[in-house]
DNA sequence: TCGTTTGTTAACAAAATTGTTAATAAATTT
DNA sequence: AAATTTATTAACAATTTTGTTAACAAACGA
């Protein structure tokens, strides 16, 4: 009746991220995601040849959202450090709410097939490297006009990511031992984040001598 | 030749427990466990009935584990509060750090089948409503003595919870991006573990008013 | 408009995976 | 030692799941 859209193969990854999100590579099936998308599965290999295909483009896409985000993160101005890792914080912390069953989904497929990583693995690798070493410097500046205590890159790195990714991580624990619902508590979600931000400022004042 | 030893049974759990831990439930295959412990995998059925109840039982077994290891650390003596969160988060860190993939493993089967948690939602609830109560009351005296600054027990124990267990769950990650094996490197975990008290100290020492 | 490409379907095939059964051996009980 | 219970194996059955194919329909380019 109306003309050929090609939707139908966006149709059929919007199902497809969903499932591979909630259930991961190995719980999910092809013919659930087609079931899903309208579609029948046939038309899924169609698309694309084999569900292994269709994952990787899955996890590229995802992978590629969440280098791009922390990216961003990184990338400030010229203000104290302190306001800006408290504002790196803020960024990386709603990028996260926005899609938040992003870090299971990467540590869960990264844990039980740990070679598919090996294609992004330069890319992390460098880009890590970079962050680390920019991050460094400034630290280091920020230690000696005294506006912060000494600490390694790397370990406020991982404090920062810790904070902010682990209370996502967590949830559906939480959600399923309480029965609550933590998407509608914009509430808790707020208070996390200020608490992130007050933990890690609290980290880097220096003591008082 | 030897005599009937049923250990077979506890072969078979070993074998189980791996690969449960390594691949999560969709992940496993009953034919790799029987594999692995030498057995044919009929055997695996004669002892457990059925895939699910082979994981039922080693779910247990490791949900148990893990609430057990949480209960040992908020049983305290009556030393200053800092200290014994100090200590608290010692001892949680060091039980992790005997069983790394026990986090992860318990986050990613909640998370694709939350009603399996069904069966011990109200244990965790009881208890974590049991520690956070007592936890509040502590926090209350301390601040009012002037210990430590203002802060919720809940918020105090996601903070507490999240430094400790996320470094292990972002293991397979940082490992896959970098090739390295931090099981071999107690210092990186020693250092971890140091960093988590000192942001948790920070936290709870009163602002210079 | 005719031929070609692209999209779609239903039915089928292959493989993998879980679970069963019947026969047998080994241990245990009496 | 005979009877009985428990353990073990190999072969098989059922189901699920992924992937294929052949036939057909719709759109498109010449």
């Amino acid at each position: 009746m109306t003309k050929h859209q090609n939707n139908k193969e966006q149709v059929i990854l919007a199902a497809a991220k969903e499932e591979f999100l909630d259930k991961g590579y190995d719980g999910a099936r092809t013919t659930s995601i087609a079931r899903n998308a309208g579609v029948t599965h046939a038309m899924l290999h169609y698309y694309f040849k084999t569900k292994e295909q269709l994952f990787e483009r899955i996890f590229h896409e995802t992978m590629g959202m969440l280098v791009e985000g922390i990216l961003e993160v990184f990338t400030q101005t010229e203000k104290p450090f302190k306001q800006r890792m408290a504002e790196a914080l803020d960024i990386h912390f709603e990028a996260i709410r926005q899609n938040p069953r992003l870090p299971l989904f990467m540590i869960r497929e990264v844990a039980s097939r740990p070679e598919r990583f090996a294609v992004i693995k330069n890319i992390i690798s460098t880009f890590a490297g970079n962050v680390l070493f920019t991050m460094q410097k400034d630290i280091d500046q920020a230690v000696s006009i005294g506006e912060i205590s000494p600490i390694d890159a790397t370990t406020l790195l991982l404090d920062m990511i810790s904070l902010n990714v682990f209370p996502f991580i967590v949830k559906p624990v939480y959600e399923a031992a309480t029965g609550l619902n933590l998407n509608d508590d914009s509430n808790f979600w707020d208070l996390r984040k200020k608490e992130n931000i007050e933990l890690i400022m609290r980290r880097l004042t220096p003591s008082q001598a």
